[in-house]
DNA sequence: GTGAAAGCGCTAACAT
DNA sequence: ATGTTAGCGCTTTCAC
């Protein structure tokens, strides 16, 4: 009984003999022996390990997206390892070095700048690397996204189908593709409204896609002049928050401002009042990054796929589309 | 310049004298060299790894959690393994498994079933182990916890304090510590509301802590007999899932049918209605015990410890407390 | 202050 | 079918 044969009856177990198998599982058994990873992949190279790169995992978005991915790579082998950079660039390159140190088999990554020169030279450093929720630009590298500036052109266009004439869009810095990519999106839909009316967009930026940046924008945009009558914020955290400052201020939603989220997390129906929302199959789109990533990294002849969802506006109250007549800025109206 | 050198440069860089170091970091940069965890661990013994295994990444209850340990774990140069188990002890035990081949520095954990033997078995061959948000028994474990018996206590004893004589409470299996502590509490209030009057509670069994069993359960629960004419849920998940389905069913939320969440997740206050739930300090739990387990994993000699914090009940608009004259059961009454 | 060499636990190629 | 051995990339004595 060997150290080699040890391993076949690990890794091969058909090449050894039963009795002999048995003896040997019996004594690994008995001995309480767990192989270690990192021997192995010094050996063979393969760490069975995937980095999962994102800004947030608090945020329900990255959370569900995570899961999808976990379903895949869990039956695979594969362990998680979840970075949260708080769109930090600093925290991404720290983590993302250690995550290299650690020979991860794979990455998973939804950057934090519009600039994808590092990942980009990550993955040519041999790392199979899926974009989460972002495309490859000009780069080459996988990626599993949702269309965002059909999105953010759902979000505007309907408030401004509504008739709403000032528009605030609270959203995060524009360094962040998913971001500037709602901000063009909205943009389309403002100049397509201004052939008929003078609309106008207000963009606030907030640092962070969180309740807390949520909250406060909401207090900055009821002094603005004139005050908007609808808010399209760049995910349902900050319109989260955004509703808690207007509930606090007193502030009717929707009649005196019209609320619009983006992502329609799971409790974004349930919200008073309901939130109209830019639905993205969060579960899906982590599902499939992974399995983008699996047939890069055992796949032989790969080729670079990108795989594109479509964006679907989901209208709750919040919006005040489901009133008869559509409101108008700053007209407050009775709650029928 | 030999290998040694280059090692000494990276970990010990004092010990090299300025030029040859200087020399030494040119050529790494130049080559694009990135040092082996794999190898660095097999040579110390230390993977710069930490498991954390939690029923679900998706419930915000445990991603907050993962932040607070997140925020400490990444300042000390930690990366967090993340496996959710949705409950499922198997899933649990292969998690462990491939976790322990890792050679995880440490272990953050909720464990599925109320035994806690392989865990502690996991713990006795040397993985420095904090247990989240459950304590520790009989074994000797480090813990992080709140007071479930007294925060399933709070929200039952609110709930009868209202006058609701029949209340269901809505529970995940008593597998789950959390789960049958927050029964134990809602018992004790039980108990207490029975000295006054005829009260009874009224349990269902959910296989998960989810939003679609909160709606399968609330389904259910409408076609009891008697109706019961308040809910307690052992989360908000749970809760959110009553909600929506109460909603739909077009029960009135609190007048018809009264409902107390448990963890007060970030949303909770903007539900509709909002939600009253047992707060508990979510980040603080994952800080506080990623600190146990740092101190567990670096100090010399350890003495396990537990950190127990207190919930709160917060009182919101679900539960109908806030109206004048509170609820008797089964008698809607005309919205204020 | 620097270099040479042993060995951590494993696997794959080879020898028996 | 089983045993033997070299070597993955690193750190850590120990000589120089």
């Amino acid at each position: 009984m060997s150290l080699g044969t040890v391993s076949n009856v690990l890794n091969n177990p058909e090449v050894v003999a039963l009795p002999t198998r048995q003896r040997v599982l019996e004594a690994i058994d008995r001995t309480g022996f767990v192989r270690s990873t990192a021997a192995h992949q010094l050996r063979v190279g393969k760490s069975r390990t995937v980095g999962v790169v994102l800004l947030d995992i608090a945020n329900p978005f990255f959370a569900e997206m995570v899961r999808g991915a976990e379903g895949v790579l869990r039956d695979n082998g594969y362990v998680l390892m979840v970075c949260s950079t708080d769109e930090s660039i600093e925290r991404e390159r720290r983590y993302l070095r250690v995550l290299e140190e650690h020979r991860v088999d794979g990455l998973l990554i939804t950057p934090v700048e519009h600039d994808l020169r590092e990942v980009a030279e990550l993955a040519g450093r041999g790392i199979p690397t899926v974009l989460l929720d972002r495309d490859g630009g000009e780069q080459e590298l996988c990626s599993a996204t949702v269309d965002d500036i059909r999105g953010g052109e759902l979000a505007a266009g309907h408030l401004f189908e509504l008739g709403h004439q000032a528009i605030a869009f609270v959203n995060g810095p524009s360094s962040i593709r998913q971001c500037a990519d709602r901000r063009e999106g909205a943009q389309r839909a403002l100049r397509r409204a201004r052939r008929r009316s003078p609309a106008t967009l207000r963009e606030m930026t907030v640092n962070a896609l969180s309740v807390d940046q949520g909250e406060k924008a909401a207090i900055g945009l009821l002094s603005l002049t004139p005050r908007p009558s609808a808010v399209m914020c760049a995910n349902d955290q900050l319109a989260l928050g955004v509703l808690k400052s207007l509930s606090e201020a007193g502030v009717a939603v929707p009649d005196e401002m019209a609320v619009v989220g983006y992502d329609d997390v799971s409790f974004a129906s349930m919200l008073s009042p309901a939130l109209t929302s830019v639905r993205q199959p969060k579960y899906e789109l982590g599902a499939i990054a992974a399995e983008l990533l699996l047939e890069e990294a055992l796949g032989s002849n790969h080729k670079h796929r990108s795989v594109r969802f479509e964006p679907e506006l989901v209208v709750r109250a919040s919006s005040g589309a489901t009133r008869r007549g559509a409101g108008r800025a700053g007209q407050p109206r009775p709650v029928p």
